[in-house]
DNA sequence: CATTAGCACTCATCGCTGCCGAGTGCTAAG
DNA sequence: CTTAGCACTCGGCAGCGATGAGTGCTAATG
């Protein structure tokens, strides 16, 4: 479809405006050592790829940017997947790798650790509770009122809650009650937990436990919270040393975004599988109609379990980033399989 | 000091600067209900207030606007602490109660009513770690090779951590130093848990436990994580509808302060108790000069364990908002204390 | 026929100017 | 002591021309 002179001319302006954000002429193109022909050619071309749907012109005698389109041909068909240098690649694993064991907010750490590579504003979307199990219940008294109850999943989640207890049920009750927990449900799905509480065990919770509908109830509470998709983001600053929000109201938006976080679990979670670019208006969220996430979903012992992104504007760095996502999803798998079992 | 018409003009300025967030000129201020006099006479005096360092003039021929000198003024003399509506007051307390009970998140929950309520920025500080002791200590393994370690302290925070398992140490063993664990250190804070464990306790568990070095080596990880204090922010946005931030240096200086929670959580936990007001460059972080903190701290059983803060523009809703903080810091507490016995 | 040099044309940006209006400070009268 | 009147100040805004980067078209060239 398009000619290898397009195409050079074409990678060019996508690269340069990736770099400076404004409009390219043709003068500064044909000053690359790899072009070999003239300005006046390349205006030719250029106003032949402008008919064809790749630039844009901002106003009659501006440079030319790329349009949404050129930066699909861009990302399909121009960017090296292979040309990430090794040495950097081994570097940054070890950074992760180190900084991974440190702590158990695991997808708080990898949004940060993909913001500050990239630079870019990173977000994570934690294991998704389809596929996540129980591993534990657990249940602390804090005085004769309250008490806090505590899951563990198999993803080494925690999730934890204050509760009230019922004032009837004995504490030998709530000792039995949680021991049958754990004795029958370990490893269900979180997500039939309760029809299962309430149909198949009900009955025999029914003989052996006095008052267990309370008790459920104490536990749907925590249930309910841990099917929350968690969202970890990182790096909002990056975002706003991009010329493109020099405009508050953008920024106000987009924090608006971050602040209600379901929008962007939506958004991520409906991404497929493998590395993702979704180039300005083709995500259908207005705040970043004018950025690019690219994402990747990252799996443990083969199942998918979340996703990653990293958010940037339109103009972004996308061989570096898809890059980086490409070598390092992977390694998050490796990482989560491994302590996981 | 100042006689009652200076008063009455001075608060009329700040009143009415508030608002609008714009130098108010005397014309203006000649215009409400309760000034009888003219605005040449208003000029004379808001020449005095100049002079005496409670008004400033962006430049001669703008309107005045007040000094931190005079907001100073208006908070220590002109607020009237008992103006505020009562009903109000108990609509409040109503939503209030209702919203917390729904989840052990507390401090993100009042941060974000507290944001709501008076449109501006609020930032909590946790529960001081000095003052919380051990409640329950649980290892829950993931597989052969991790585990989960998870901390309730009597606050009812919850902490935990991943954590590979030694491999030379039978289950066991992990039993039993978790019951010995829990039997000898419940109530001890945190604070002094270390030394207990290595200098007390450190004879009696060696001859309990064999391999508890490596044991004790998992917990203190979970323990450094808990020293750090937590902080809850909510409603950044709301700062940037003000005027004073159109700038986007200004957000991004203010962004990166909250992206390192460490200077805000330094600057809370050292507020005295009651309701504290810093005006301007009152406080010594850079990035807040031009703004106001209001804090309250809240306490539990009588004992101050937390700090919650109203962050604004200098030209902030002064009164409102240091009636709310006395009002709700209260019930804060109440509410804490019933919990947690 | 593709390429390129030359040239007229377009348009955003910047600095300059003059005008408007809000608001002050001073003076003198009440 | 208060107030009316008036000259003065200064930020903001619209209008203006100069500048320069960049284009599109045409005609010359290999």
């Amino acid at each position: 479809m398009l000619s290898d002179r397009q195409r050079l001319i074409l990678s060019a302006i996508v690269d340069d405006y990736i770099r400076s954000a404004e409009p390219v002429g043709s003068r500064s193109i044909s000053k690359r050592e790899d072009v070999t022909f003239s300005p006046a050619t390349i205006r030719n071309e250029m106003s032949d790829l402008e008919d064809m749907g790749f630039l844009e012109q901002p106003h009659t005698s501006a440079g030319r940017i790329p349009s949404h389109k050129g930066y699909r041909y861009y990302v399909d068909h121009l960017v090296d997947l292979a040309r990430m240098n090794n040495l950097d690649s081994r570097e940054l694993k070890q950074f992760f790798t180190v900084q991974i064991q440190q702590t158990e907010k695991v997808m708080q750490q990898v949004a940060a650790i993909f913001s500050n590579i990239t630079s870019y504003t990173s977000i994570a979307l934690g294991p998704e509770m389809f596929h996540t199990t129980l591993r534990h219940l657990q249940l602390v008294p804090m005085s004769d009122e309250a008490a806090v109850v505590i899951i563990v999943t198999n993803t080494g989640q925690v999730e934890n809650r204050m509760v009230s207890i019922p004032k009837d049920v004995p504490v030998s009750e709530i000792e039995r009650f949680v021991n049958f927990f754990n004795a029958k449900l370990t490893g269900v799905p979180l997500l039939h937990l309760k029809s299962k509480l309430y149909n198949e065990i009900g009955d025999e919770l029914s003989r052996h436990v006095a008052g267990y509908e309370e008790l459920i109830h104490l536990v749907e509470g925590v249930l309910n919270e841990s099917k929350e998709e968690k969202l970890y983001t990182s790096g909002m600053t990056h975002m706003l040393a991009q010329p493109e929000f020099k405009d508050v109201e953008k920024v106000k938006s987009l924090l608006e975004l971050f602040d209600e976080s379901r929008t962007l679990v939506r958004l991520l979670s409906s991404q497929r599988e493998g590395i993702q670019v979704q180039i300005g208006a083709e995500n259908n969220v207005e705040a970043i109609h004018n950025c690019s996430l690219i994402t990747a979903t990252y799996s443990m012992n083969g199942m998918h379990i979340g996703t990653i992104g990293i958010l940037g504007p339109t103009r972004m760095e996308y061989a570096k980033v898809m890059n980086l996502l490409q070598y390092l999803s992977d390694d998050i798998s490796d990482i989560l399989s491994r302590w996981y079992k």
